[in-house]
DNA sequence: TGAACATTTGAGCAGTTATTCAAATGAGGT
DNA sequence: ACCTCATTTGAATAACTGCTCAAATGTTCA
């Protein structure tokens, strides 16, 4: 899960960097349009990382419809108790579950209704993908 | 991008499988109630996939806007044209952009509508998020 | 035809990711 | 205190991803 796309401008030290010039080759007035223009897609990006995983968007499917433990995901999904634990701990970071314990077990249940908007919007992706 | 998620169940042998028993241990209601019932998610993890990138979220925001050549988006996005070109091919096999030759330069733009409500639905969950 | 430019393609590399295993932690029951 | 069960954690590995470079393809123009 990469956070930074590393521009190799960055690299050419600035002596050397006087061919920027040479940016505008194709539409010049396109480029400079664009100039300082775009927003801040590396977010988003990664946003579609933290989904782009089956195990994942399962989870969150799951958590969607009721509470479990890690256990029970684990055995729905038909992966391992620790696989599940890994990918928890990444959805947590991101405040997409929650979790309390009861017992010897831990329950998850969704903290963030939102992605299910956007799980939803991917769904509806891919059936108007498949009628085409 | 992986396409498919390997269940261990798979590599055990038959006669190793009848602790599928063991599989119902914490809510035996629970994990039977979802037998069979998980809709396609790895086509939803696809779809996420290809969205997981800053270059190519980039490239499909600026198509949103307007077509450019390919060494525009290079220009623009401060990277390579290979890399550009690489990226787009993995779009245009998704569909999600088409492309004209005009002249010595090819000129895409955005062949799916659709996947702007995702990525602007994305871009709201970032502010959402931020907002926490 | 050949030179110049735009794009594509393939191979190789470095960094990242998902999964597994083994060991550690935590909590309940005896 | 000990044993058992549920979960977490860390290390190791295999597979994948994005980027770069060099070479190939395609197109225009002289």
């Amino acid at each position: 899960m990469t956070t930074d796309m590393k521009s190799p401008k960055d690299q050419i030290p600035v002596s050397m960097a006087d061919d920027i010039c040479d940016e505008f080759r194709c539409s010049p007035d396109k480029v400079a349009h664009w100039q300082g223009k775009l927003p801040p897609l590396k977010d988003v990006a990664a946003t579609f990382k933290v989904l782009a995983d089956e195990t994942r968007t399962s989870i969150l499917y799951l958590l969607a419809h009721e509470e479990l433990c890690v256990c029970d995901i684990a055995t729905i999904l038909g992966t391992t108790v620790s696989n599940v634990s890994h990918h928890l701990r990444l959805l947590r970071a991101q405040r997409l579950v929650k979790y309390r314990r009861e017992g010897k077990m831990v329950i998850y249940s969704l903290d963030d209704e939102h992605v299910l908007t956007l799980i939803n919007q991917a769904f509806i992706h891919v059936q108007h993908q498949d009628q085409r």
